[in-house]
Order: structure tokens, then C-alpha cells, then sequence
DNA sequence: TTCAAATCTCTTCTTGGTAAGATACCGATA
DNA sequence: TATCGGTATCTTACCAAGAAGAGATTTGAA
């Protein structure tokens, strides 16, 4: 028995014998993950009053380490999200007291995005609980399966430059 | 030297040692990996007339074989979004005369979804186009390493449930 | 000084989710 | 056979989020 994929290349060997469709195998399977991990931590996080978008920006805040502050310009690269959307997000969270704007001493074209306590506070006392969700999904591989299969998505992510977050 | 997701993780590991992050790895590659595709993939649909929710409907009823229909509900299960967008996404193609809706004679709860000839010449056109673009965008792979990721995945993918279109 | 580039925000548009609604089918019961 | 309640299926109305692109301000260099 296979998954849903196998189901679709059946079906297009069927339909159209005359090309060699292995690539979806790789790029619809990673697309359904996607979307299927993607609910299973929206889940997660809807459980503790968070949302997706709100997790990404508090992580990346959190790992960049003190002061726990970026630019919204950072943030954009890092979430592979536009400009306008964190800025909206930004709004959104500064009314939840997660993070605060900053103004930079510096150069007053940019602001800051600081973490508050609150903020803070929220983003660690999940992340482990993070983990360990994630930790539960991945479950069907053992490690080195998972060793594996990362070697092979770095090396795809890395042939489509993406290769930094700055 | 690494990708986006290694230097995420280098970060992980100076801020919170004490969490063992490996699924990061996993998941946070296949996140990535999912956004870059379906921008790639979008731009290769843009620049022929149709977007990717189109392009998602056309190919599920072209190779769901003569007489290339089904009905709203089969186009829910196979695109992993809700009954309302699919029927927004109906809307928007028989304007564009790429389907059209065709009353069921059994059971009249049910509508069917039929490819026009333009719909079918459409996707008929790209579909091999559309297979050598996924195709160099896993240029990084040879036929053994994406076989393998294929596997891990397609395991991955068995182990959330996700074995059936219907 | 002046002008191009950088940076963030704002406005408009598109898409999808959610939940309720409308219609049709089905099975049990009298 | 007729009807009633439950279920299935699609559509509609409203709302939230992001994309696209213009706009405002600031910087920096010729």
C-alpha cells in the first residue's frame, strides 16, 4: 500500500505514459507534508492562544538571542513572507503585548521589534513543548532516516540558494 | 556550508542547549522547501494563463480520466482545502471556460465538474512543460537520492494517514 | 544640495477558512 | 405508501491573512 502520491503517479501513468513523471514523487509529497505539518502545528499552537504566524515571528526573535530585537526588514527574510504582511503581523502582536516597536537611535527609517516579557515568557515555556510535538510527527523515522532525509532536502534547499536567513 | 535551516539551528543551539531541536531539521526543511516549489511552480503557471489552484483542479480532472469530471466534493479530498474554496475555485474557471458544471442525473445533490475541450487543451499543452520544470528544479538530485527521499517521505506521509484521494 | 536607494507602512485585491444555509437523499416507522 | 428526522452535498456570506504595489520618510553619496 502506498500514499496519496503513489495514487496520483498511477493515475498519470495511465493518463499520459509519455512522461516520465518521477518528479512528483519528490514535489507533491513535500507539498502534502507541508500542508499536513503545517495544520498539525497550527493546532499546536492554536491549543496555547498563539497562531502560526505569531510563533514564527517570537522564534525568530527568540533564537537571535539578546536583546531579542530585529528589524522588520529581518523578520521579512526569515519568514519568506512580504514586507506589508509583517507589518501587519506586527500590529497584531503589539496588541497582544508580545512583542513592542522600538525606535532605532541609529536610523530612523527602521524600527526595532523587541520581545516584551510577556513575549519572552510565552515563546519559552512552549518551545520544548514545540519540539516535542514536532518530535511526535516525525515519529515513523528513526534517526538516521531523519539524518538522511535532511542531507537530501539541504542539498535541494542549498541548489535553490537558499542558503541564509540575512 | 549549510542553508537557511542549519543557521537556524546553530541559533537553537546557543539559545537553548537544553533542547534537543533535530526535528527542526525535518520539518523546518520541507516548510522551506514547500514555499520555494510552489513559488517556482506558480511562476512557470503564471507566465502560461493559470494559477496554481487552476492548475491544481485541472490536473486532478485530467487525470482522473474520461469523461475528465468529478464532483466537488472528490476535488476537496484530492486538494487538501475546504468545500468553500473549491467552489470559489469553480467560479473562477467556468468564467474562464476551463470547466464547466454539469448536473448529475442520479443524485441531484451533487454537481459534476467537467473539463471543457479549452480546459483540456490547456493542461494537455503543459502538462509535459510543467514536469521538466519540476524536473530542473530537482536538478540537485540524482535518480537514486530523490528515490530515497521519495521513500522517506512517502513513509512520513503514511505515518500521518495520508494513503487515500478519496 | 540633490537625487537615488533603503526602509517601513498603507491601500487595495485576491484567496481561503468558517459556519450557516439550501436542497436532496435515505431509512425508519406507522 | 407517506412522512419525518437525520445525513450528505454544495453554495453563500462574512472575515482574516497575505501579495502587490504605491507612498512617506530617511539616509547617503555625488
Amino acid at each position: 500500500m502506498g500514499d496519496a502520491v503513489d495514487a496520483v503517479m498511477d493515475a498519470w501513468r495511465r493518463e499520459r505514459p509519455d512522461v516520465d513523471i518521477w518528479p512528483v514523487g519528490v514535489v507533491g509529497r513535500i507539498q502534502r507534508l507541508a500542508r499536513l505539518l503545517e495544520v498539525e502545528i497550527q493546532g499546536f499552537f492554536r491549543r496555547h492562544g498563539l497562531d502560526n504566524s505569531e510563533a514564527d515571528v517570537l522564534t525568530t526573535l527568540r533564537r537571535s538571542g539578546e536583546p531579542y530585537e530585529l528589524t522588520p526588514g529581518q523578520l521579512v527574510k526569515a519568514s519568506m513572507v512580504t514586507s506589508g504582511a509583517i507589518t501587519k503581523r506586527i500590529d497584531r502582536m503589539v496588541t497582544k503585548n508580545l512583542v513592542e516597536r522600538v525606535p532605532d537611535a541609529v536610523d530612523r527609517r527602521t524600527v526595532r521589534i523587541r520581545l516584551t516579557p510577556h513575549g519572552r515568557q510565552t515563546i519559552d515555556d512552549l518551545f520544548a513543548l514545540h519540539i516535542a510535538n514536532e518530535t511526535r510527527l516525525l515519529q515513523a523515522l528513526d534517526r538516521d532516516q531523519a539524518d538522511g532525509l535532511a542531507d537530501a532536502l539541504r542539498t535541494l534547499l542549498q541548489s535553490l540558494g537558499d542558503t541564509s536567513l540575512t
